[in-house]
RNA sequence: GCACCAUUAGCUCAGUUGGCAGAGCAACUGACUCUUAAUCAGUGGGUCCGGGGUUCGAAUCCCCGAUGGUGUACCA
């Protein structure tokens, strides 16, 4: 809690740069100059567009606005630079152009305040290109002094919790959201060329269904009912493709009651989509080329450095089975594994520690995978076939005996980025399924699966054979921008609020 | 949840063995008609994250708490 927020009146008690910057303003309303009154403004170029077509602009007058960003002054003469959102272009004003009275009060301008300049465009001695201040007017006053002009914002509390700042001075960052925005763009157009139908589903479910995940849980006042934030638009796109709408697809936000990382924040966005007579070999080939797409469209080319690490996101990715993995990275071999007792005492053998009594053959080989392979997934990996116990929603992959289901996850950096199957659509199976997740629900597990009845009556019409897949966009983002953190990649990531 | 680290002027950061609270940028005053992290001279600006303790004396040592960062646990 600050001073100004316990008593807004005593401006004697601001800080110094504050109450100089409000008396300047104060100044301004007595003499029936309160900018805030000023509702549009007449812009004819972006100081971006000046800075790239200057052989066309040269002794043309342009009108520009943007936020006050450095000032040069050299007396009679001064240089200030202004940033829109296209670029910073330099304002050359001068005594003999201005007069007076303008150009004492464009001296007495704060950095940070918000100005349009009128002018021709040219070049000074130095080569710099500029706009000659021949009119300007102050459009908002800024009443806190910016960041630092030369090291910006560093602190990741105030980065995080006032974004504006952040965006105003460390310009990489909007770079960042600008990129994050093409490439949301890029999979939409490559998804409608590919007659993909762009659909919402309900954010408020009844039943938190299609993800192992904690939810959030919110309450409806006139229904009198317990509604839970969705952790997966799951069983909601596969209804769709049961009532014939066959490629849907659905980016949006979901949400989840776990912990947070550099890797995850409670609400983040998902791609999520479903394609009727597909299964997950269709989905590897829609991820190759919507992850190649975009990097090369971010980046201009498929080799990239996330972090020191080199990435080639050149098709065709690895194909690993999840067995293969672990019996890379750890040389024990789950094909010739008969039952989950001798499952569990290779694991306990080879060093994996926690093994409960009951833990099953796929549990253990995920649990392998996840302790001593996972990490080591550096290029961009296809990990398929999984364990049924994980994979309730999948069909069995023939030929495994029914332990196996044909789904992958997509590594790269060692981390997951999205998830896919052939869609389990036999509804005795999904009913079945259902109930070992319930069983595992009663027996603890508090992220087993929900089970949804009338998902499976709506399978029991008849589901074609599809395939289905979800990409995680924030991750997505933070490999193809080069970013450590999920907070890096999204505006206003989830903050404990401060003086709680 | 646990562990470690951080928190000092508007911002970026120093602060030695426990001995007067520091710098750069920003601000203010002045000089300067082509600068670009402008320059030069001068000036002001502090709840050292909050609370408690030890001590003649605490930004510094101890305890409790807050927020952040990293790791870990958890996590289709």
């Amino acid at each position: 809690m600050t001073n100004e927020n316990e008593q807004p009146e005593r401006e004697d008690s601001l800080p110094e740069q504050m109450r100089i910057r409000r008396e300047k303003l104060n100044k301004l309303l007595e003499e029936g100059r309160d900018p805030y009154l000023i509702t549009r403004c007449e812009v004819t170029h972006r100081a971006g567009d000046i800075l790239s077509a200057f052989e066309n602009l040269e002794d043309e007058t342009v009108t520009i606005a943007g936020r006050l960003m450095a000032k040069r002054g050299m007396g009679k003469v001064s240089f200030s630079d202004l940033r829109d959102r296209t670029g910073t272009i330099q304002i050359f004003s001068r005594l003999d152009n201005l007069g007076e009275e303008a150009y004492q009060a464009w001296q007495e301008l704060d950095l940070g305040d918000l100005v349009a300049v009128t002018g021709q465009v040219f070049k000074t001695r130095m080569g710099e290109i500029s706009v000659r201040n021949s009119d300007w007017t102050l459009l908002a006053k800024s009443l806190r002094p910016l960041p630092e002009k030369f090291h910006g914002l560093r602190d990741t509390d105030t980065r995080y919790r006032k974004r504006y700042l952040d965006l105003m001075v460390n310009t990489d960052v909007r770079d960042t959201f600008e990129k994050r925005s093409r490439i949301i763009r890029l999979i939409r157009e490559e998804l409608d060329r590919r007659a993909y139908l762009e659909v919402e589903t309900p954010l408020l479910n009844t039943v938190a269904g299609g993800a192992s995940a904690r939810p959030f849980t919110t309450h409806h006042n006139a229904l009198d009912l317990d509604l839970f934030l969705r952790v997966s638009p799951e069983l909601y796109l596969k209804r769709l493709i049961v009532g014939g709408m066959e490629r849907v697809y659905e980016i949006g936000r979901q949400f989840r009651n776990e912990g947070m990382s550099t890797r995850h924040n409670p609400e983040f966005t998902m791609l999520e989509l479903y394609e009727a007579y597909g299964d997950y070999h269709t989905m590897m080939e829609i991820t190759e080329a919507l992850f190649s797409l975009c990097c090369l469209e971010i980046n201009g080319s498929l080799e990239i450095d996330y972090q020191g690490r080199q990435i080639s996101l050149k098709p065709p990715f690895r194909r690993l089975s999840m067995i293969d993995a672990v019996r890379e990275h750890t040389g024990l071999d789950f094909n010739s594994y008969e039952t989950d007792l001798q499952a569990r005492e290779a694991a306990r053998d080879y060093g994996l520690e926690e093994i409960e009594e009951n833990m099953s053959w796929g549990e253990l080989l995920n649990a392998c995978f996840e302790t001593y392979a996972e990490e080591h997934l550096i290029q961009p990996t296809f990990l398929i076939d999984y364990p049924i116990e994980i994979s309730p929603l999948t069909k069995i992959k023939p030929g495994t005996g029914g332990r196996l289901t044909e789904r992958f996850e997509i590594f790269v950096v060692g981390r997951e980025h999205g998830n896919a199957y052939s869609e389990l659509n036999d509804p005795f199976d999904q009913r079945r399924r259902f109930a070992d997740q319930q069983r595992r629900r009663d027996e603890g597990d508090e992220e087993a699966q929900l089970p949804d009845e009338d998902f499976v009556e709506a399978l029991e019409y008849g589901m074609p054979p599809t395939g289905g897949l979800g990409i995680g966009i924030d991750r997505l983002v933070m490999l193809l921008t080069n970013q450590p953190s999920i907070r890096d990649v999204l505006l206003f990531p989830t903050m404990r609020p401060q003086d709680g």
